[in-house]
DNA sequence: CTGAAAGCGCTAACAC
DNA sequence: GTGTTAGCGCTTTCAG
């Protein structure tokens, strides 16, 4: 690791010299000829700074905290912090990683990252829904992934659910099917009812009316797989939009059980949270992605505008000359998410599209 | 954040005292009943070192670089991950988590993490299989998690895929199954020769042979449907071990087609990597865990030692009172792992048990 | 325009 | 036993 004393002395100047030049603050105040010789023996050093040296004078230490619930137990976060380290390294930070279960733990966690001198932090939730922030971490700013912050003080960035259900229950109505199931979640949490309202949206748009006994909600094993077989029984559905893909998973067994194929005889589109099915079901289900990834990009970028101090042009990465990546290159299309903040709620971007 | 130096001055000593006492390192150096003050004054104060501050002069963080690829598609990481976390807070360091697609990025990002000057690394990969170590990597201590380093100089923890396909049949035994069904993965990797190696011992161990038309390697979607209806057409097996949960998959629609159940007709275990079927059919399959918590567990303790340069008694909690919690406190049972080192491949520790 | 000097919080020689 | 001193790599006044 060479330092800024070693490419001082190598140039002839001293260290403050050195210290404006590699960052980027000699306008007007070193001469021009100077600031390249230094420029240049950094190079060829390969001088890389110090964040942490630097960090004792500002206290700003180019970290980020990102805290998310068990992580264990479901492959959520791995889309998000992806997003967000993406993000991160753009911008020249790096990402810290904790998760948590249970308020103590991630009371403790948070300490710890203080100490380490993050300069904000990443708060990820397992599912879209209403959340407040712990107390630990109101002194730094946060911004809210997956979920909302109940205030609306915090920006947060999470699914655009009504548009997800709308758009699913429209690539059924394109498909040509006629009757147009809903499977959902027997819990009422947020993204059940707000998906729900957007298949409803999408069936009102397409001069279909919204048949109840087309719908059920339905919770895990024989009891779902018993209401979803008593759906089929009474009102025939020859399309399903899946709230996830756990659900779409008892649509699969009701068909195998009649000899019914997906894609020949019924349609099937789902949400998918698990990605198991990206491997089994692969050309037989449509899916449509909760924009994770997308997430945890955005939500790095406004942190890190908000840090900064500064609005971050989000359509070009700034500090950078390199372009942005398409917000997911796996899947460009996917772009359901939407960004929440205090006096924006009624004037969401949409991003992509 | 209350510095040493305010504790020296409430105290009317000098920082280096208060140096030795914070740090532990005063006896016979510090006088008993000064350092007693310096202690309680801490505690009264709330401190807390600041680690960045100390890696200055140390040039040690208590930051582990924890590198992984892909974590956004499959959610293997997040066991490790939170086993590697666990550790490195009871331990008292930090873990900063990379994932990565490419070499490329691979070399950037382990830069990144030595500029924040990281004291090891933990290098996770996605599946079991014989891996080489970025070049850049060599400079510092690491340890290899889910995989084996090729050259077996490095300490690599993996699954113990033998044992894994043994229990699995056991347990199919148990159940008292008469023709036992392999369901593996048409791909080589290494994990699929292993299991069923121990789904041979198993079978042998209880005196029965090995039928190959019980045996079927599948790949994906209808092509692996079609392998497991051929073989359930010709063998009539009642009990099926799957190579993971995405073949378990197929042998479920199987059954829905010919109205059979598992759990009654048919007894199915699998080897879980996805934990979708956590959710659908927790309650009739039989799965086994892959040990990815406790692999991150072990790494991380394993890393920790090599830095320290000293061994950690796993069997209790270093730098702290409290007692290890159980190796995996969800399923405390599902301890399939082993650790390799050079020089200990004969003997392996087979954690747990 | 440039450099000397102080200091961020902490550690480690070395005096006293 | 304890305090003084120097310095880790960097930023930031402030003289010159």
């Amino acid at each position: 690791m060479t330092t800024m004393k070693e490419i001082a002395q190598a140039t002839g100047v001293s260290v403050s010299t050195v210290s404006l030049v590699v960052n980027g603050r000699d306008q007007g105040r070193v001469k021009p000829d100077i600031a390249e010789r230094v420029r240049a023996q950094a190079k060829r050093m390969g001088y890389q700074p110090n964040p942490l040296a630097s960090s004792l004078r500002t206290s700003h230490t180019r970290i980020l905290g990102f805290i998310s619930e068990e992580v264990a137990t479901t492959p959520y976060a791995g889309g998000i912090i992806m997003g967000a380290q993406d993000a991160a390294a753009r911008l020249g930070y790096m990402l810290i990683t904790v998760s948590t279960d249970g308020v103590a733990e991630e009371g403790r966690q948070i300490t710890a990252l203080k100490r380490y001198g993050v300069d904000g932090f990443l708060y990820a939730k397992m599912y879209n829904r209403i959340t407040d922030l712990p107390r630990a971490l109101t002194t730094l700013p946060v911004v809210v992934a997956n979920a909302r912050e109940r205030t609306g003080r915090v920006p947060s960035i999470s699914p655009d659910e009504f548009q997800i259900g709308f758009d699913a229950t429209q690539r059924l109505l394109e498909a040509g099917c006629q009757r147009i199931a809903y499977v959902g979640d027997q819990d009422p949490i947020l993204a059940q009812g707000i998906r729900f309202k957007g298949y409803q949206a999408a069936l009102k748009a397409a001069g279909r009316r919204c048949d109840p006994a087309l719908v059920a909600n339905v919770g895990f094993n024989q009891q779902a797989l018993n209401g979803v077989e008593a759906l089929v029984e009474r009102a025939s559905p020859d399309g399903f939009f899946c709230f996830n893909d756990a659900r779409a998973w008892y649509v699969y067994e009701a068909a195998a059980r009649r000899g019914l194929a997906i894609g020949r005889d019924w349609s099937v589109v789902g949400v998918d949270n698990h990605r198991v099915f990206a491997e089994t079901l692969a050309p037989r289900l449509t899916t449509i992605e909760l924009p994770h990834y997308e997430m945890g990009y955005w939500a790095a970028c406004k942190l890190v505008s908000l840090i900064e101090g500064r609005e971050l042009d989000p359509a070009r990465a700034p500090d950078t000359t390199a372009p942005l990546p398409p917000l997911n290159a796996a899947n460009p299309t996917s772009i359901h998410c939407q960004l929440l903040e205090k006096d924006s709620v009624a004037a969401q971007p949409r991003l992509g599209e």
